[in-house]
DNA sequence: CGTTGACTTGAAGGTATTCAAGCTTTGTGG
DNA sequence: CCACAAAGCTTGAATACCTTCAAGTCAACG
């Protein structure tokens, strides 16, 4: 409902950082500006990424510029997968994010590797649908906030790498909307903001307590 | 919002049926009532499930009783992926089924054929994630009926198998905006209904202008 | 310090829900 | 085979929640 496709900023296509995060293949990582296109709908798939740093939105587009955001991807997390050779979504940085490809080589044993992979991915999916579904906008904000501290380490206090656009656009909700719903958890003590992306979870039970 | 979690039905658990459907391996299918639990959440998983006929629905529940379907199974599809051993969400016989079960010997090479299936599964999810957060009433109803008719071959008369409830906490709505929606389209002249579960597309375009 | 984009807050309006009643279909027992 | 009951579906009216429209605040950056 809100935005439109934002036309990629410029950004370092192809740049190449030589990048030594602990346990990964000491590979070069490509480094992705906030704001540009990782992939396209409709363009060729086989490649898989996973995120070094920073964060990844995949999404969908309406006709009339309607957005949902189906998946964010953090560090560590696998994403791109695609069922017959041909993207059907976007994917973005978020931010200044770090991208290890993945190449999809035919015959090779990787399928072993992906399947669960994929299996987590539509799990959290089909999760999200329940979000989407059949809860209200409040229940939505606490499972959106707890997720994004469980991804991060589970700490109290943590980042959002992306605008309220963005968590609107995930949870099907108008940014305002989303606004509001902040406003009434720091209203009420539950959460407070030392910055406008920086999450404090003051009572983690009560949004525990709203969303199931 | 609506359903309680039906108490199964008596059913015939483990009856077994000689089916020989064309194309499928010659086994035995397990048959199950309308209504009877297929696996529920938390339960051992490990065996996925082709649909010989009937139809299956896959859902959660919050704590309150609020429904999400996250999927229907018609004829030919399988389901039953789990990501971590235990099922997370429900699976009930919508009216009788016959199920083909399908055994994850650990180390087979199933894995290869099961990627594309996986994949297949998480790509709808992830549409149905955009009609969910990004589509009125009338639209997820259209969009509803149009892949409904698709996946049982495409013709223009076609049975839903599964209630207005059923579709309503598939498309997160109430029975009732589910009933006005199709009744819309009724006035409107785009469908027939020749039963209440026997729909007739006579303008399919309208439906398709709708959803996207 | 001024401008731009992101975020917040307020008020009015709209779409879907809730509550309620009536209708249709299906199944069961007499 | 009919009558009745139960379930499923439809329709109407009032309400609620979220959206839309609008204005204002805050933060980052040149």
């Amino acid at each position: 409902m809100t935005i439109q496709h934002p036309a990629a900023y410029v950004h370092p296509e192809g740049a190449r950082l030589s990048l030594h995060v602990p346990g990964s293949r000491i590979q070069p990582a490509t480094l992705y500006a906030a704001g540009s296109e990782i992939y396209g709908q409709g363009e060729k798939a086989g490649t898989l990424y996973q995120v070094e740093f920073g964060a990844v939105r995949v999404y969908r587009l309406l006709a009339d510029g309607r957005r949902q955001i189906s998946a964010f991807h953090l560090a560590g997390e696998v994403f791109g997968f695609e069922s017959d050779g041909r993207h059907h979504f976007f994917a973005e940085a978020i931010c200044a994010t770090g991208l290890q490809a993945i190449r999809q080589g035919p015959g090779s044993d990787l399928s072993q590797r992906l399947l669960p992979l994929v299996l987590k991915s539509f799990v959290r999916a089909q999760e999200h649908l329940l979000v989407l579904g059949r809860q209200n906008a409040a229940e939505r904000i606490a499972a959106f906030l707890l997720d994004m501290a469980e991804r991060q380490g589970g700490l109290e206090t943590f980042e959002l790498p992306m605008s309220r656009t963005d968590i609107a656009d995930y949870l099907g909700l108008t940014i305002e909307t989303v606004s509001r719903a902040i406003s009434s958890f720091r209203a009420k003590g539950i959460i407070r903001l030392r910055t406008q992306r920086t999450v404090e979870l003051l009572k983690p039970e009560a949004l525990r307590g709203m969303s199931e």
